[in-house]
DNA sequence: GCGTAGGTACACTGATCTGTGAAGTCAACG
DNA sequence: CGTTGACTTCACAGATCAGTGTACCTACGC
């Protein structure tokens, strides 16, 4: 079947303990709503009721702490996404589409990934989960898309749809971060179900 | 024609002295390789070979400095875009993407716009700028693809095919500052060239 | 000659940043 | 009973953060 192995251990998060868990709900929320840079270490923990030490204890460092909020928000959103595939109509990959349309959450802000990535040095460690990420994204759409292909055409062209759609989802996630609602996600679903049909 | 008169005064940078002109160039710099909240005042000011005094004198704040970038950023690019765009084939918008695929300065950390959005908080003066750089990008594009139009169907489709072509060039956009080089903006320029003929 | 604009020099504020050290509490487990 | 793991308390380090106050310098236009 398509990709319910994680790709790496680059998107593996390790077990936690209560306070731990805590920390990351609370951070997870905090880094996302404003930036990653703009949270200390501090208010993270004031907030998660929990010591400063404690985080250290758990994560080693804030970024420690900033790898496992990505790494939780994939695994998250990765879970939820294979939930919504077993339901779903064919072609299947139209379903990855409404996911990040059914996304409240990340309307307002964008994508956590995008954000992160943006705003952290390019040899941080947490490029590489976000590289993970949209690479299982991409490698998802393209078996979803063999999978569901009806035509002989259809088949020789898995790899070029594949790239088509990956780009419009991608152009739909960091425009709906600017516009505030999901509609670019909705456009760029219509699009992709005029592609694929 | 199309819009060679700025939208609005979001993206209209003010006069600048010597010293602010250096601030400028510099902060410019750093804020992109390595992000906003990473770069101290005292970094700019230091690397301009000018004091922190100035910096305030001229920009106000920080803040007033992070505008001054993004404004900056724009009117560059958006010259250089005319420019290409004075002698390109038609259908014209190809250029667009050309435009993003020659700018080599962006495709290892991304797009500048992107990456202050995502970092600075959702009601940070900043983001007009972002919104109207962005939607510039939008509406040229629009005109362009109804200025070439062709036949009567395209004549029908402007919008659609703008808001197309838009999904696929932000893709593109989004994905170089991953990959690190400039085959995602190809590899969408190749599929808008199917679009548009 | 006088004002003004652009800039220098530099000390200083008060807050905030990530990260550490040392000692102690408490419950579960063997 | 003893150990281990999770966590607390709290002080503290050393750096860096944005931003200000004061005084002085210099070149140019009127």
């Amino acid at each position: 079947m398509y990709a319910t192995e994680q790709a790496s251990d680059d998107l593996c998060p390790p077990p936690l303990t209560p306070g731990a868990a805590r920390l990351l709900e609370v951070a997870s929320g905090l880094f996302y709503e404003q930036g990653i840079h703009a949270i200390g270490v501090d208010t993270i923990a004031e907030e998660s009721g929990v010591t400063k030490r404690t985080l250290y204890d758990r994560f080693g460092s804030k970024d420690g702490l900033v790898i496992a909020y990505l790494q939780a928000r994939h695994a998250q959103w990765w879970d939820r996404l294979l939930e919504r595939l077993e339901v779903a109509d064919r072609p299947r990959a139209l379903a990855v589409f409404d996911a990040y349309a059914a996304d409240e959450l990340s309307s307002h802000r964008g994508c956590a990934f995008w954000n992160a990535a943006g705003e952290l040095p390019v040899n941080h460690p947490a490029h590489r989960v976000v590289r993970a990420h949209k690479h299982a994204v991409r490698r998802l759409l393209g078996e979803l898309i063999r999978a569901d292909a009806v035509t002989e055409e259809d088949r020789t062209s898995v790899e070029a749809t594949a790239d088509h759609l990956f780009l419009l989802l991608e152009g739909a996630i960091v425009q709906r971060g600017l516009a505030g609602d999901i509609t670019p996600v909705l456009r760029a679903r219509a699009i992709a179900e005029g592609l694929l049909t």
